[in-house]
DNA sequence: AGGTTGACTGGGG
DNA sequence: TCCCCAGCCAACC
């Protein structure tokens, strides 16, 4: 699990106060890279239950925008919308999408949703 | 410093 | 169930 730290002199002590920046809390992009990359293979989870387990209860954009730039290794294409689907219009992104799931065994009902219940993830 | 921009959401009609 | 709309939030100009 991943805590937004919002003042780490509760854990470093008094004397950080004329510490410059004592390591910058990640920004939320880089955040949302390191969990979405423990989405393990086959499953998936939502833009707001990543941005609600980063303590941003209404980030759910904000998460889609740093998928949108993000790295190589983040597995990107496990996360999907609250109602289990694609959020990209029809594209080469959304077929890619929806090809890397099925490859990973996740199945697409007639209305292209995912069974939440079956293959999402809660974040520990 | 302040407006813009999304791979979002939940609620209401 | 579908569509529309108004919040929302952080990084980028």
């Amino acid at each position: 699990m991943h805590w937004p730290v919002q003042d780490t002199r509760e854990f470093l002590g008094p004397r950080v106060r004329d510490t410059p920046a004592p390591r910058p809390d990640p920004s939320f992009f880089r955040r949302v890279y390191g969990l979405t990359r423990r989405i393990p293979r086959g499953r998936v989870t939502t833009y707001g239950a990543l941005a609600r387990a980063l303590g941003v209860p209404r980030g759910a954009r904000t998460v889609g925008w740093a998928l949108g730039a993000c790295p190589e290794d983040v597995p990107w294409h496990r996360v999907v919308n609250a109602q289990g689907g694609i959020s990209f219009r029809p594209s080469p992104g959304f077929r890619l999408q929806r090809a890397l799931l099925r490859a990973e065994g996740v199945r697409f009902n007639r209305r292209g949703r995912i069974d939440l219940m079956k293959y999402g993830w809660k974040a520990l």
